[in-house]
DNA sequence: TTGAAAGCGCTAACAT
DNA sequence: ATGTTAGCGCTTTCAA
């Protein structure tokens, strides 16, 4: 009994006797014997793992791609190595570093915050790079992003559906390349059935700008809105509170869809919130499918957009 | 110039000469070499590489705790290889393998949310095992665990000290041991005070049991409490809530403490809460300190408590 | 001070 | 059908 007939019973491959198999099969059972991984990629020159690198330090986004990226790639037998970079470059790179000296098969970034980043340089590593949930400037790389301007369609073409036809948008921060993607959705739904631009307010990504946005929109003078599309969850929540605590009703006064969809706020909120739900999860899948086809040497570059889905809560339920 | 050398140069290890060394960096530089970590840990018997088993699908306390972990072990040159068993003893178990096969130097376990579990065997794996915010029934494994009831106490004192004396406890599912600490926690500082024990009611970790409690807490015939402390930030924020909507003032008539030291919760809550941090960056940097020393050969096991920390926000600052 | 060679655990081509 | 061997990229004796 030879170590290379080992290796042909256990990995099925080569020509060898079946009850031989069997045996060795046993014996490696007895002594629950671990093929050494290392040793296996050493030779085969790929190591079975996939780097990914996360910018976002609460997990809130990261965790649910992770977790549709290891849906995929756990079954194929692949890992996933993480790293968290927190939006500094410095740390990024060393990341980079580290995932490339172990010989990760491919990189996938994650949640990078904002899109003012100098960027760390991906291309040209030799191995597949994908970007998730991410802006990239580099076109030799995938980019995987939720359809964001799709979303607000479907948050304004909702609100439309049950009869809304004054909807502004408290939005988040400018800078946010998705913001401006939503209010563009936003602005063309509102184009698209006849009716003047709402109001759009841009502040930041917490509940108390929804709080204040609401005071400034139902200020005297103002167009008094009856639905509003906010940015995200935690902007929706605010709104709603203090459209309650003015004694506007939500949803017959104001009906409000948020985005997000992240359970803790919407669920929570009074009334739960509509909400645009990016699908983190299948975008960690998708990422998992085409880095399996990248690492097979299949070659997909661009930018790639999922669909959003809207689901539906009391905040837009009359 | 043979490989040989190479080798000793860009370790440092055995006798060379200054010339030659910096002439091999200089080429290995100058050609992005970059050593195959996979060849060295084939060599050496170890990978440089820790696996963490995240429990916790949202990664709302892994997250933190990976980050501490990382910020120990990445300037040791190690890497940390996660995914994610979403308390799914089969996932859990699939991950181990995984790990084992990829010769990690030791396993890590995050986040396991109630304590009924049938726990994966990981006893006897060989390599050194630790749990962090995760209860574990082996014992010749190193648990890292919040200090609850210490946090509970210190809670309590907090709310003493600013001269509450009738303190009610809203506290989470029963099932959950941490809940019993802290409930402990609570019920021995009220007795070291004099103080008779308070309504303790427990219920799920979210706003609309901490309205609800609130609501039973005030009803007719109750003792009226000035003072709540809450099992997390999502009661006590549905506490405040409750409470600012039946026209109690906080923190004036009634103080509150929450527990996690959530960010987005305490700081979005009106008031901004009170709340016990449970430090899990700093549970996460033991956590890699530790695994650092057993990799080594030291032998810790038992389980160890960490402190918690209050952060003293509006809910209870008169 | 440097080079040569063995070996880490495995696979794959080749020889028996 | 099985055994033997070379070699994946590196470290580490041991010779030169």
């Amino acid at each position: 009994m030879s170590i290379g007939t080992v290796s042909k019973a256990l990995n099925k491959t080569g020509t060898i006797a079946p009850e031989t198999r069997a045996r060795v099969i046993a014996a490696a059972e007895h002594l629950q014997f671990r093929p050494n991984t290392l040793a296996k990629s050493l030779q085969s020159g790929h190591s079975g793992t996939v780097g990914l690198i996360s910018n976002d330090s609460f997990g809130r986004f990261t965790m649910p791609i992770m977790e549709g990226l290891e849906g995929v790639l756990a079954p194929l037998g692949m890992g996933v190595f993480m790293c968290n970079a927190t939006d500094d470059p410095a740390r990024e790179a060393a990341h980079v570093d580290q995932l490339m000296a172990k010989q990760v098969d491919g990189i996938i970034v994650t949640a990078r915050r904002s899109d003012r980043r100098p960027a760390v340089h991906l291309s040209g590593l030799g191995i597949p790079v994908i970007h998730v949930f991410a802006r990239s400037d580099e076109d030799d790389s995938l980019t995987l992003l939720p359809d964001d301007r799709g979303g607000a369609v479907m948050a304004v073409q909702h609100l439309l559906d049950i009869g809304r036809r004054r909807i502004a948008h408290i939005a988040g921060p400018l800078n946010f390349e998705a913001v401006q993607l939503r209010r563009g959705g936003y602005l063309s739904s509102l184009a698209g059935a006849g009716l003047a631009p709402g109001d759009v307010l841009h502040g930041k990504w917490t509940e108390s700008w929804g709080r204040d946005a609401v005071a400034q929109l139902y200020g005297p003078g103002r167009a008094n809105p009856d639905a509003l599309f906010c940015g995200n969850d935690q902007i929706a929540r605010g709104a709603a509170d203090a459209l309650r605590e003015m004694g506007r009703h939500v949803p017959c006064d104001v009906a409000i869809v948020g985005f997000d969809n992240w359970g803790v706020m919407a669920e929570a909120a009074r009334p739960p919130l509509t909400s645009i739900d990016m699908n983190l999860p299948g975008l960690g899948a998708e990422a998992g499918r085409c880095m399996a086809r990248m690492i097979g040497g299949q070659s997909e570059t661009g930018q790639r957009l999922l669909p959003c889905t809207l689901v539906p809560r009391a905040s837009t339920l009359g």
